[in-house]
DNA sequence: CACCAGGGTGGTT
DNA sequence: AACCACCATGGT
């Protein structure tokens, strides 16, 4: 990783937006998630009771670009319709990381991964991403890797305390696995920047 | 042409 | 609990 630094990860221009990024970007290359927010966005639906009462067709085809059109479709309008009926994101922040957590993943299309961007990207709660790439990293980084999710997340945010500092940590760790870790060993760039606070 | 991309769900063993 | 097929398009 030659640019450690923000990583402008996650570009939007509404809360919302990113909450239909992370159903958008499942299994998918960025780019093609943005093109379906784009259209989206100019279709007037980037908006939680705009998209809730949106025929899922006319949905469907303004977001097929990013694949799983008639899924991910489905699971939109789902999330939209939830987040009007708890009255905007505003009422959801008030709720504690685990009930809103639950809440979240209760919702069709939100697993543990999508919960947990959701929380850090949407509601800025101190939570870490365990995603393919934080997998590998650490599962290669560490002597004797960790069996689980849940002892991963448990190791990484009992040490990196601060939700702008799990952000960054996040978009470093899958920008620098797109780029080398599928196939090669790490490289010696591989962690935190050098003048990072926390160690490992 | 094969493989991958910022996963989740439901079914089978 | 560990697999598996499926969802579907666009880029390399």
């Amino acid at each position: 990783m030659r640019h450690h630094g923000p990583q402008a990860w996650w570009p939007a221009e509404s809360r919302f937006e990113v909450m239909v990024g992370a159903v958008l970007v499942q299994q998918t290359a960025w780019v093609n998630a943005s093109r379906a927010i784009d259209r989206l966005r100019d279709a007037g639906l980037l908006d939680h009771d705009a998209l809730a009462s949106a025929p899922r067709s006319t949905v469907e085809g303004l977001i097929r670009a990013a694949g799983f059109y008639r899924v991910k479709a489905k699971r939109l309008v789902g999330l939209a319709r939830f987040v009007s009926r708890a009255g905007g994101l505003s009422m959801l922040q008030q709720l504690g990381i685990s009930e809103l957590r639950a809440a979240l993943r209760e919702l069709d299309g939100v697993g543990a991964e999508t919960a947990d961007a959701i929380l850090l990207y949407v509601f800025e709660r101190p939570v870490f991403v365990v995603d393919a790439y934080a997998r590998r990293l650490f599962g290669r980084l560490t002597g004797t890797p960790p069996s689980s999710d849940a002892e991963l997340k448990a190791l990484v945010e009992g040490v990196v305390t601060q939700a702008a500092d799990l952000n960054e940590l996040h978009a470093l760790i899958v920008a620098h696995g797109k780029r080398f870790c599928r196939t090669q060993p790490l490289c010696a760039s591989c962690c935190l920047r050098t003048s990072c606070q926390y160690r490992f």
